[in-house]
DNA sequence: GAGACTGTATGGTTTTCATCGAACACTCGC
DNA sequence: GCGAGTGTTCGATGAAAACCATACAGTCTC
């Protein structure tokens, strides 16, 4: 078969625009995805796959939690290979929800 | 006895500055404590006791997010009489997680 | 002080959600 | 194709949180 083409069900990803506030508000609430998103934050876009973060649950949560970041919005997933590597929407994000992203990457 | 004075336990407050980010999150993120900021935003300071907002809870669950909401640091309350009056601490709010209140008072 | 009113505290039920272990699907290198 | 590596899905478990009904504690009016 050519190279490039997936077998693989491409993940379902949700715009920003589409996601309702509570929604982004309960995705951002929990602590391990934020941490997700605070690492996303310092990396390079597309260079860190699911399994480089380093938070302290099984990969079974972990994929789940990638999965809640997914539909509100925050991350962007594409497969290379076997790994899924990631992309936090910052522009997209923060042109739906102004400051919100900004509030979780400061921390405290 | 004197008047003015309150044999009842004033209502504990946090201010603003000393929540975390987290917790502001997850107050927020609830849809009837979403309604009742919503519902105190358009009112004006003081001006309306707890039993005077309109959410489809019992009182027992509706004295629990105020309570929620006080220790987020977004309801300030005083007690008048047999009733306890709200207010919503905009400012020290909004100076401590700027935009944060706004995105949720748009709504969608 | 009796009774109406407002809100809180308590105890118990239900729901929601985070988590794990195990099984499965896909990709890649040998 | 086989085995290692990566991530998802499934089923079950445990903890947290929302909720209710009831009982209680103040405050006010009469």
């Amino acid at each position: 078969m050519a190279t490039g083409t997936s077998h693989r069900a491409a993940p379902e990803h949700t715009h920003p625009d589409d996601v309702p506030v509570l929604t982004a508000l309960a995705a951002l609430a929990d602590p391990v995805r934020a941490q997700l998103v605070r690492e996303l934050a310092g990396s390079e876009d597309w260079s860190r796959s699911c399994g480089t973060f380093d938070v302290p649950v099984g990969k079974a949560a972990k994929s789940h939690h990638f999965a809640v970041l997914r539909a509100a919005g925050l991350v962007e997933q594409r497969d290379e290979g076997p790994r899924r590597v990631n992309r936090l929407r910052r522009e997209e994000f923060d042109a739906r929800f102004p400051g919100l992203l900004e509030l979780v990457l400061r921390g405290d």
